[in-house]
DNA sequence: ATCTAAAGTGGCAGATAATTCCAATTTCAT
DNA sequence: ATGAAATTGGAATTATCTGCCACTTTAGAT
């Protein structure tokens, strides 16, 4: 909804609090070149203006015992929009769930499944996924080794040349 | 590597400032009953830890023109060890990658490629996945509608009775 | 039950950072 | 060029961070 306006300051302080979203407002300024005040006020406008949706500490998955992910694919019954979102609903609401999306290809839904192992998994499995209304197949990917994952999304395509 | 010895006062923290990751050290102290100073002390020990990798901005993808996710399976032609490392390390390095995991099922490993629009992941395509060594085969999946992502970690796992 | 040692907690104080206000500067359109 | 609007930088105030130290609680041994 809101319209790029961003110049390249705006782009270096997302940039940077998306790689650290604690650094301070001083320590900010400094790093995109300019004085705290305007620094804060950008940051608040981007924070306002939805560029910036939230802050997050990321978690140690293995180191809190989350060592199981597995990508979830799921085939639907029909595709009307009161069963569609019923089912989005129930699969928002579930914890285990880090991201859902409706997507083109074998699978109607991907899921990305965080457990703590494969007992927990297949409870989660039996007790929730298969439970919901108009799924017609579960196929399980499972995670052997992660490469990255929840990492900065790439803003060099606005960096040059200041985006409509 | 860290052993789990975080108590129900070390969850409370994790929990909420994986929720909100610029709380500062003295609300965070409210929220989970404790005075700053030791809830400073569990902070930093969290982070030396493990237990919290790192701070991170959420960005806004469709208002910073990051419009189109596509999930990428690619299969291999090969699994030693080193053409593994050599192709893992060139996926890291691609910004365009948010997320990559060698998993098992149809595909050896399943990529989430963010990029403003169908023309931009058609250059990455070409380009860059295209280009990669010993890639047998490469499948899109275009997300539609995103029902959630990048949520914070379940932790209820290890709410009651103290993980080991 | 009591004692002891270790760990954890709370409050204080100096240092650092956030936030507001306003004058000065820059930007942009005319 | 000229004026209006937006943006900036600095000072002052307020809030927060952070290290230090004494006190309390906990756990284990006797």
């Amino acid at each position: 909804m809101p319209i790029l306006s961003l110049d390249a300051i705006d782009m270096r302080i997302l940039s940077a609090l998306q790689w650290n979203g604690r650094l301070s407002n001083v320590d900010l300024a400094v790093e995109v070149g300019l004085s705290p005040s305007p620094c804060l006020r950008r940051v608040r406008l981007l924070e306002e203006g939805g560029y910036i949706s939230g802050y997050r500490a990321m978690l140690g998955r293995e180191s809190l015992g989350l060592g199981l992910t597995v990508f979830v694919g799921i085939k639907v019954e029909r595709h009307d929009d009161e069963s569609a979102s019923a089912l989005e609903n129930k699969i928002d609401s579930m914890p285990e769930v880090v991201a859902c999306h409706l997507v083109s290809g074998e699978s109607d839904y991907l899921l990305e499944v965080v457990v703590p192992d494969l007992v927990s998994y297949e409870r989660f499995l039996r007790n929730t996924l298969l439970k919901l209304p108009m799924v017609r197949d579960i196929t399980s990917n499972f995670a052997i080794h992660r490469v990255k994952s929840e990492s900065p999304l790439p803003l060099t395509h606005l960096v040059k040349s200041a985006g409509a």
